[in-house]
DNA sequence: CAGCAATATTCAACCGATTGCAGCCGCGGT
DNA sequence: ACCGCGGCTGCAATCGGTTGAATATTGCTG
């Protein structure tokens, strides 16, 4: 309908001009060592000249490989959609720059769980392999990702790296990052430290982190009280609602490790409410390193994690999965990034 | 390599199994009217047990639709690539939606605009159009517009809407918003009104916005005075030194109107460090809403875009094009968010 | 100069759907 | 009976590359 006959070149029309016949037009285009390097450059210069692009469908088809990796995220149901958590948004940016160093294509998804991802993504070869990324309660998850393990499909997720992962996983050194966050609060002077962020095994990341705190804590000889160890998720709201039950508790702490900033921030909030000064009364630390990190009042001190090169890693790791060379999981260490929020002034 | 024979269902199998020929299974899979009911039905079922999914790359290859789009991001370069404008992923979390809704694919991609990318997408068939998105100097984009334009690419762009312009448009009534934002200020009493931002014709919607502030004064018998423009592009380093420049400048001014959010963060820090209180000294307001904006101190009143119906739009645009269906350029209204920044405390 | 390996190119099949057209069947009208 | 027509379904071509095997072209050896 109102499609009319495209006249895109094909290699048919550079093989007939460059005399040659369109297979070999195909091999000299993709480099083929089998081509003799006068033609292939007559070849290339046809090509260009004619601005022939390859159809990207009759290869994918042909080769069953499409040169594309699907980003899917799959955060807790956020209604509007709107608000993304933007620790992902930054990951995006460095998965974006990391496909296309490589020249392959990107395909990104906010499917819920609930949807058959795998099967719109690559069972249709839409994909050779899939991203995961989503804070979560990934245990959740787990009969899903056996299913894809199941039906072959590649994939790499972003989380905790345990030995006894399904699948490949790449992610920071949580335990290592809580350890950092623990000696910094430690170094300040600080003893009774509040931890912010679900524990349990449904959040492997945050416990990793409440167990990099508690064994600093441990070293230094103030052993951690489990009495200031709240659950919260990822919002903001969950911050502000940990620290209220904190204080209604009548606990005593002068920190507060969060294990998101966006904890961080609701907790700074709160702090402020209740008339509590960050840094003199409490001190706050969180993690993730959000922009929204160095606007808040006094700035958030936080755990950065390596973002470039998770983005890289990821990719590495999948591909390597696609090539049946399955990788080792690796994590990246994480580093402190001091701002106000830590810092007696002066 | 490694990549044993894939046993995944194919439309022959089904047909085979359904005792029909393999075109009916693709007649009836995709709901043409001239498959019977009965036969539908029972392709359906097997296509349903055998975990079928149509092969996009045959189907994109027969049908030359590949039911999917391509989101180009181009900001002026980022080095880093990790520091995305928060306005623009908000935006993502839209277009992924609009595009979900329809069963359209998306591909995401930061290329700046040096390369060749309607090469790269529509020419290869990888997608059916593109949706461009970006601040900047579209201006300098013309003569790529115009090529794309030549090569029959579709496309749709956010931006500034114009009768002029060149390709489809969508985007945000900047004028009304720079009124509304006008309006507000000086229902708060402020005359003085600074704008922060590149008002010539190379950023035509900071142009918009200024061009309805000073519509606004004009109206309420204050005119705008020249001096209290100052250009900045969208950083917050560029609205810190707009506010240096200002105060330096010795100019009187009671209000700031930033022509993004990112620019106010700069300006608010600018005026806390010459010890300028907002809002009692200076009240501030900015533009789009970013995550950021809620979390400043005061909290910045700021104008919020349509976003939902921008993905909405922009998709439904790109689509009407591709199906040579041109709808007129539509722009969409905004609304004022009133915060901290604006508001004397009472 | 036959014999044979190495190199360059062509042949023909193939990937898995979509689509225009032809064919079949059943039924109502005359 | 015969024709025609509408409703379904099958046939065969097609989309535009990729790939393994076959063939042509050289070049080199003895």
């Amino acid at each position: 309908m109102g499609r009319k006959r495209s006249n895109k070149p094909t290699s048919f029309d550079i093989a007939y001009r460059a005399g040659v016949s369109q297979p070999t037009v195909s091999r000299a285009l993709r480099g083929s060592k089998s081509v003799s390097l006068a033609t292939r450059q007559r070849i290339e210069a046809i090509a260009h000249e004619l601005n022939y692009q390859v159809d990207k469908n009759a290869s994918s088809l042909r080769s069953q490989r499409s040169n594309t990796i699907a980003l899917l995220f799959f955060e807790d149901p956020t209604p509007d959609g709107a608000n993304i958590n933007p620790f992902f948004l930054a990951m995006l940016g460095s998965i974006t720059r990391a496909t296309a160093n490589r020249g392959l294509d990107l395909l990104i998804s906010f499917q819920k769980m609930e949807d058959d991802w795998h099967v719109r993504y690559q069972d249709a070869h839409r994909a050779d392999g899939l991203i995961l990324l989503g804070y979560g309660d990934y245990t959740q998850y787990e009969s899903r990702l056996t299913q894809l393990v199941a039906s072959e499909t590649q994939f790499v997720r972003w989380g905790s790296v345990r030995a006894d992962n399904i699948g490949a996983t790449v992610g920071s050194d949580n335990v290592g990052a809580g350890r950092l966050a623990g000696e910094h609060l430690l170094a300040q002077g600080r003893t009774r430290i509040a931890f912010l962020g679900q524990a349990d095994e449904h959040y492997p990341e945050f416990a990793d982190r409440y167990a990099g705190l508690c064994a600093a804590m441990a070293e230094a000889g103030f052993p951690a009280d489990l009495a200031l160890q709240r659950g919260a998720l990822s919002s903001e709201g969950d911050g502000h609602a940990a620290v209220q039950a904190l204080l209604a508790s009548g606990s005593q702490f002068d920190a507060i490790f969060a294990a998101s900033d966006l904890i961080a921030i609701g907790a700074m909030r709160a702090l402020a409410e209740a008339g509590r000064h960050v840094p003199r009364d409490v001190a706050v630390i969180g993690f993730d390193d959000i922009p929204a990190a160095s606007l808040t009042s006094p700035p958030l001190t936080t755990i950065v994690q390596d973002l470039n090169q998770a983005g890289e890693l990821l990719v590495e790791t999948l591909l390597a999965a696609i090539q049946d060379h399955p990788t080792p999981n690796r994590s990246l260490s994480a580093r402190l990034m001091v701002r106000g929020s830590t810092l007696l002034s002066g």
